[in-house]
DNA sequence: AGAACATGATAGTATTACTATTATATTTGC
DNA sequence: GCAAATATAATAGTAATACTATCATGTTCT
């Protein structure tokens, strides 16, 4: 069997998680926890005794448990370009790529076998409801320079580009797809808890819904 | 003078703060504080100090920090729909009404002498940083029961109506309020500290462009 | 066998987010 | 003008959090 890992930026940790066991029980648990118990209730120590161990020893994974956060997360954005890739496999028209895009970002996430100890629907659930923590803070500009936000960065752009081939004078390529998958995420959460901010029901067609909503979005910005 | 003060809902607070002393200095310098410390490292007992009161006073006007911080950002959508009833003033036609709302949603946010005790500038700034931390919690559901989101679907609703009026087949008016109303924010903070998000530069124009950019995504997408 | 490294066990600290109590002002109602 | 109600100040206390530090033990690599 294929196992394949992610190299993710080094300031993420302290000591790659992915490379021992107890690591990968950090990671695999801590997905868990925080999708059960939400960010802020989630520490290290109630971590370490779910995996039997100590707080001391979590600590030498990860500085704190923003960074752990941030490793997650970045995690979830390298897997969503890694699907992304293989959704457009080889698709011909910029056309076909963009709407490959929007569909893999808006369609549901299951829990991905070839990548043993991450649950993609609770990491999902987790980039839903706590992605802004890792940037709105005051430390945005320092966790920048460490590049903590490079995976992210590196998917907006890999499908600025494909906007810009459909239309090289639309002004807004980025910005039009940072607020897409920003979007999809919020009318998400909208759907479940505040329902009178969205038109998308929390029934079996919201997914598909998701992507209508987006693709007419993008398509009607960048074809005029 | 005229004195304008917003009705706000009850259960943002514990006592009413605009009608003491004690409470619009909690106001007035809370705002000032969340915006230098950011919400995290912002106390009771750090406001206290600087009011000269005690941390126990605060306690009788707010629950805790968060109902605080839904105040402040409940107060922030009673303002800005205000602003947009204002705009709006006579205009005829609902797309020039649909504009007027885009326009005031994008532009700078200045001091508004009308709200003595409320600095609109650094308040928007709060919203720009925290306003996710008020819906993306475990509590949302509790939260929005208490009717703490009442301000900004109101704002959302009164300006998804002028989008039904203009086309009544578009089936995703909420859901695109509620993106614009989040992508405006975002991609002013994308602009200021993770440029490769966004296409606004942190310049003169930087709010035009912020409403250029909504005024093609909104106008296209519902004129399709 | 020895060095290097990973983990466990334990302890300690400053800060946070509260709650509780009592004393002292200030306002209001009659 | 006085009592009653109310608002605030002053102070103390608590459980939990987010760490840091130290040392012993176990495992692995050469």
């Amino acid at each position: 069997m294929t196992v394949l890992t992610f190299k993710l930026n080094e300031h993420l940790y302290l000591r790659d998680p992915q490379r021992t066991d107890l690591g990968q029980q950090i990671i695999s648990k801590s997905i868990d926890m925080i999708d059960r118990l939400g960010f802020e209730q989630f520490t290290f120590k109630k971590l370490a005794e779910e995996i039997s161990s100590t707080e001391a020893s979590v600590y030498r994974y990860f500085e704190n448990k923003h960074r752990l956060l941030h490793y997650l997360i970045s995690w979830y954005w390298s897997w969503l370009e890694y699907k992304v890739d293989l959704a457009m496999g080889n698709l011909k028209t910029p056309d076909e790529k963009l709407k490959a895009c929007l569909r893999t970002i808006a369609e549901e996430k299951k829990y991905d076998p070839t990548f043993e100890f991450v649950n993609e629907e609770a990491l999902y659930r987790i980039v839903v409801e706590e992605l802004d923590k890792t940037f709105l803070t005051k430390w945005v500009d320092n966790d920048n320079k460490d590049g903590l936000f490079v995976s992210f960065k590196s998917l907006c752009a890999k499908i600025a580009d494909i906007i810009k081939e459909i239309n090289p004078h639309y002004s807004f390529p980025h910005a039009l797809i940072s607020t897409s998958l920003l979007a999809a995420k919020q009318q998400y959460f909208f759907s479940a808890h505040l329902p009178s901010l969205t038109d998308i029901k929390p029934d079996e067609k919201r997914n598909e819904n998701i992507y209508v909503f987006l693709e007419s979005l993008v398509f009607n910005a960048i074809k005029n």
